[in-house]
DNA sequence: TAGATTGTTAATCGATTAACAATC
DNA sequence: TAGATTGTTAATCGATTAACAATC
């Protein structure tokens, strides 16, 4: 039997696949089949089932899935069944949207504490009543608390003085708003978010995607391509979710 | 010769190796090679060479590349040489934490105008001094001033009905903050930030992933999964920063 | 020229999908 | 049983990387 080796795409469609499986029991429905829970999340049924295949059987053949059975499944093997403790670093503006964003306590994810390195807003108070703390309250915290995901939003400069001080606090998993990549143990995970970057993809598509039109027509001679004029090139396109997750830097 | 057929990823890279291209430049540095490049971008500098050789040719054999030279064009490929016009759609903290993002401006995005479904906020004034305008004026601004690209920040049960608006208003690109996957024309892209799956991309991680255990030790007997106990599963890894852009959905 | 580095092809690696036997 | 749908293998598709001829 050969070491399992699971795609990145595959763990984010499981976080896909249990909020429709909620959405489900929310309404009622006990059986669902690959068939539905695929097209509701976009995604190829056989693709859904290959996905759950690596880490088990869950269904019924000829009958589908037990939607509550399926839930508990996929939440048992994300982790996200019980509630889990995060922290922030940074009190900026994005802390205060993150605190305020309703999808995180639906998950299960608790925001225990917020920090900043900025000892002007050292006992400032968020929009949530929470009171900011200094980054040397930040390991008896989260050993408290027993946190081990913690959310990076200070700008990138800093990013890695921060990013040390959660490793040596024992935090194990990190959201970053910060762009700059940073180095992290091996055992420590990282995921980037990346609003520009994002935004990047998006104008180019609309630069070149209006048209599709194929290599032949863009010349093979640099000296030709006039920068700022007219070109075209092909339409990305893609239905993965293929978000980047690193486990070391 | 065929079609190119140009992989999400490498778009999203492009944005990565222009950011570094514009350290290098800032730093007076002149011409850099693949390997130099590559080796900031944590990629592979062969890859580099692929990603670039979908759009042409940018180097010189021997040399490297013209750090200004090769800035100036991926910008041009990426569509990213002027600036271009974003509107936000939804008045709360998200909104606002992107208004006061320094990263948008250095890349060239300007925020012209925030909307709101809610009468009660229309007026009210975000920190930056932008006023909250109806939706009704949204198909004007967005005629005079040009604009593109649009966020849409608003609950979950709201973003079709914001994105239907948007289309009919003429948005070529949305970056959506609701998670809820939702249906817009083939020219109209789109792109989707979801926090809680990200957390439980972390999560996963780090329930499953300190030790490595291979498929073996999973049992293949569904009754003989215990949910809620220790599991473990082999960690994701993953270097690709294939984040999802759908142009239709 | 000799050394260096690109651009590109071919090989590898990995992920998605089709197809179907197993089986409820 | 007949019909349905899973779990899994094999085929396909796509993306990454190695290797090297082209060439500055």
């Amino acid at each position: 039997m050969k070491k399992a080796k699971i795609p990145a795409a595959t763990i984010i469609r499981l976080s896909v696949y249990q909020r429709y499986l909620k959405r489900l029991l929310t309404n009622g429905v006990q059986v669902v089949s690959s068939q539905e829970l695929a097209s509701q999340a976009n995604v190829n049924p056989a693709q859904l089932r290959k996905d759950l295949s690596y880490f088990g059987r869950f269904g019924v053949r000829g009958v589908g899935y037990s939607v509550n059975t399926l839930l508990q499944s996929i939440s048992s093997i994300l982790g996200v069944m019980e509630e889990r403790n995060v922290i922030l670093v940074g009190a900026g503006p994005i802390t205060q949207a993150l605190l305020r964003h309703p999808g995180f306590a639906q998950q299960g994810y608790r925001f225990e504490a917020v920090f900043d390195l900025d000892e002007r807003n050292i006992g400032t108070v968020m929009d949530n009543g929470m009171e900011v703390q200094p980054l040397n309250k930040l390991k008896e915290i989260v050993k408290e608390k027993n946190v081990e995901l913690a959310v990076i939003a200070v700008p990138s400069e800093q990013g890695q003085e921060v990013g040390d001080i959660l490793v040596d606090a024992g935090i194990k998993g990190i959201l970053s708003f910060s762009p700059n990549r940073i180095k992290v143990p091996k055992n420590v995970s990282i995921q980037y978010v990346d609003f520009t970057i994002l935004l990047d993809s998006l104008t180019y598509n609309i630069s070149n995607g209006r048209r599709g039109v194929d290599k032949t027509q863009e010349g093979k001679n640099v000296q030709k391509l006039k920068w700022g004029s007219e070109h075209s090139w092909p339409v990305v396109q893609s239905n993965s979710n293929g978000y980047s997750v690193t486990c070391n830097s």
